[in-house]
DNA sequence: AAACAATTAAAACACTTGTTTCAATGGAAA
DNA sequence: TTTCCATTGAAACAAGTGTTTTAATTGTTT
């Protein structure tokens, strides 16, 4: 077997240009073609490692949820473990810190991975559907938390409040740097007080 | 000259399919063959009633636009006569009527018009900017307007907050009909009430 | 009826798309 | 050193892309 030093490199390299490409011109705007040219690789490379561009696209998105939803994952235990439930406030807080904060931990990857995660809910069907299954999982264990939160909400009510409340975390990331956006600058602070004022301004209406 | 009666049935027809099929498969993903296809005419129409498939896009644009943006104005126009500066439920409710009432109002063909709507904010430059630049002038006078009812809130603040509560419209009006969606069924009834949580969701967060 | 201009139809153009094929390459195992 | 196999390179495939061209068609006007 040849030693897989190559191997990563290359796989790597598809998936950096890959997730950086999807994250600016979409699935279907994205050419295989263009991803091997950036990313210094041949064609046959890429379905090779991948299979397809779709499967290729599946690959990119597990990629970067994974961090994110074993962050989130792991505040949701700390909270599942107290008898009181936590404040519908620090419960959004557990919900937006994990993508937000991976941001400026990334450095300039960072930006195109907001991108790319505004992307993916972006995407026409059944695109779209692939990066929904990634993230379901911890969507699902949110709403329980909030439910006992807000026990004199109804569970549709809490559902359609929390999709609201993503298409708001979504619309921050993909906005990053843009003039009059919430984040100007991709640094931690400035993501620090984005959090603040995001949890609060969604938290009113959430509770409303 | 020929009778346009043919005429405006071709490129209304052409209209209506493309404005279908780039609310379901976005700019990128839609082909001008499959446009021609379903609105059954031949494929030299397009470039002769538009010139370019972005010209195509623009048009669909500037018609979905249009009835939304004079209903917004005429709203605002009560407005500016008063001298006392409307509540921000009630200039919320004139921002967020308009594009939601035009769905019920349209019958089937209004599902794709809100698939759309929501479609042109999700475009990848620069197609996104074609339809930002036709809803830009409605959306200064909002700010103008909010920052009257919202005195001791910054103009920026304002800006990602209006911002915010579009990409909460925009979610509304992608997810009708879907399951755990805010508006199930496409009737003016559950339109009216979802208007009304809408308001109620975001003029909270807009306060704070 | 003839000339005109707007519209449509069919074909071709030049190029890009995702995918497959198959031979060349090079490090690991025998 | 030879065998082996994962990986890469280059080429080809069949289909689809937006756009242009040229001729036919159509109703209106002279």
């Amino acid at each position: 077997m040849k030693t897989n030093v190559a191997t990563t490199d290359t796989k790597e390299q598809i998936l950096n240009t890959a997730e950086r490409l999807f994250a600016e011109n979409g699935f279907a705007g994205t050419s295989l073609r263009g991803v091997v040219r950036e990313a210094k690789v041949n064609i046959a490379a890429i379905h090779y490692h991948f299979g397809s561009k779709e499967e290729l696209f599946i690959a990119v998105v597990q990629r970067v949820a994974k961090p994110i939803i074993q962050y989130q994952l792991q505040q949701l235990a700390e909270y599942e473990n107290q008898t009181s439930s936590p404040s519908v406030e620090s419960i959004l807080e557990a919900f937006f810190k994990p993508p937000l904060q991976i941001i400026p931990q990334m450095g300039e990857q960072g930006m195109i991975r907001a991108q790319f995660l505004g992307r993916c809910r972006m995407e026409p069907f059944p695109i779209q559907e692939l990066a929904r299954l990634e993230f379901n999982p911890s969507y699902q264990r949110f709403v329980d938390i909030l439910q006992r939160a807000l026990p004199n909400q109804t569970r549709s009510e809490l559902l359609w409040k929390l999709d609201l409340a993503i298409a708001v975390l979504i619309r921050v990331l993909t906005q990053i740097g843009q003039p009059d956006a919430l984040i100007q600058e991709n640094s931690s602070e400035e993501v620090e007080t984005a959090i603040e004022r995001l949890v609060n301004f969604v938290a009113q209406g959430m509770k409303a």
